[in-house]
DNA sequence: CTGGCTTTGTGAAAACGTGCACAAACGTTT
DNA sequence: AAACGTTTGTGCACGTTTTCACAAAGCCAG
């Protein structure tokens, strides 16, 4: 986030920041933005602030995104043609390296640019790109199948975009976006403003746990 | 989440289910998983366990997904398209009621079934079909001209796909999807472990807060 | 009906994340 | 070069979340 943001600062020009500045465009504290670089080093400037180019570059450098990591997209149905055609990935270094999926008919279209190609043929995909990162984009039932022909095709980290809880080998990393859940987290926040606006006596869950949920909120 | 396991082991002919069985597939601790159901009620048996069917019920009703939630989407590029076609949205819940653009060369097109209309029609789209919920499908620059449409045309919940960070009006909730981000927090695992089987001395950044992060990681 | 096994529900403790507040450090002005 | 305003880096405290641990409660066998 912090990342985005002195991207598009430094792009604007702006050549210094202060914490509090950052603090304001990410809508968190400003103590937690100065806690947050202060792991990165020491690169702030007293009574001056952070120098945008230099933070940008320790920051790509501590995350590993000094270069390019192409993906491969497993599934080349609606989702998969998505991403595949989402120039958010390749203009923020995540450029796509292959396409797969295992129905023939789709084998042999372009999406995205790139020609879709068959399942079996991951493991060549994966290793002429020297691709370590795939994302599975099929249907919910399929997830898991996905999961291990990635896994043996020797990538080793995963984005799964099914609502299907995958089982990885250790070592491997798995991300997960689950676009319904987002959905029922917002729906849930409009029940609660139906039942309070009705006055009615059904207890809220304001005490659960809903984890990720510092994340989001009503911007003020 | 539970009540998306919750589902799938009702589909599978599950009828019955312990704190520590819903643990295990969710990835958490069974304490934790007791600790939230409880704040529903208290509708497990000691020594049995919770009855499946009945506890669906139960999430959904306080959940407030008894019934659809129509959404209404932003932008019919690429990623609008997607959206309007992913079933997983219908599936579970929230039928795309609506797309809009902006662009006069796509409106009238037909994807997902629903017809593309412009901008300006938003909020007739809105009411005629009482949406409370949109989705920002357009380029980042869009999107806050795309959260200022939404939340004139009535609606009070807004699930934003693009990477800029949105203003809305107090009570307005706000969810936010950053395909990047999750590539990034990928690409970060990756580096970290280059650098570790290099014995680099690069020192590693496992203290810095990554919001959201104790939603993922690896299985084992 | 009693004893043993299992599992829930929940206080209490531990761990964690966030924000406050201030000393240390820097640039600028006089 | 000294005084002043600004901003970082971080110790500390506070509130929240997670885990532990165990009594209460249910089922079942004999």
């Amino acid at each position: 986030m912090y990342l985005r943001i002195l991207g598009e600062q430094f792009d604007l020009g702006v050549g210094n920041m202060s914490s509090e500045e950052l603090a304001e465009l990410a809508g968190v504290n400003a103590a937690k933005v100065r806690k947050d670089l202060s792991y990165l080093g020491s690169y702030g400037t007293r009574g001056v602030g952070y120098d945008v180019e230099f933070l940008v570059y320790q920051i790509r450098r501590e995350l590993g995104l000094t270069h390019d990591w192409p993906v491969v997209i497993v599934g080349a149905g609606n989702l998969g043609q998505a991403l595949a055609g989402y120039n958010g990935f390749g203009d923020r270094g995540f450029p796509v390296g292959g396409i797969v999926d295992i129905d023939d008919a789709k084998v042999g279209s372009v999406v995205g640019g790139v020609r879709v190609r068959h399942l079996d043929e991951i493991k060549q995909v994966v290793q002429a790109r020297n691709i370590s990162i795939g994302v599975i984009a099929t249907p919910g039932a399929a997830a898991q199948d996905a999961a291990d022909s990635l896994v043996a095709a020797g990538v080793t980290s995963i984005l799964n975009f099914t609502p299907t809880v995958i089982n990885v080998p250790h070592g491997i990393s798995v991300g997960k976006v689950d676009l319904a859940v987002e959905l029922q987290i917002l729906a849930y926040h409009e029940q609660r403003r139906i039942n309070a606006a009705q006055g009615s006596g059904v207890q809220s869950l304001s005490g659960l746990s809903i984890p990720g949920e510092s994340r989001r909120g009503a911007s003020a």
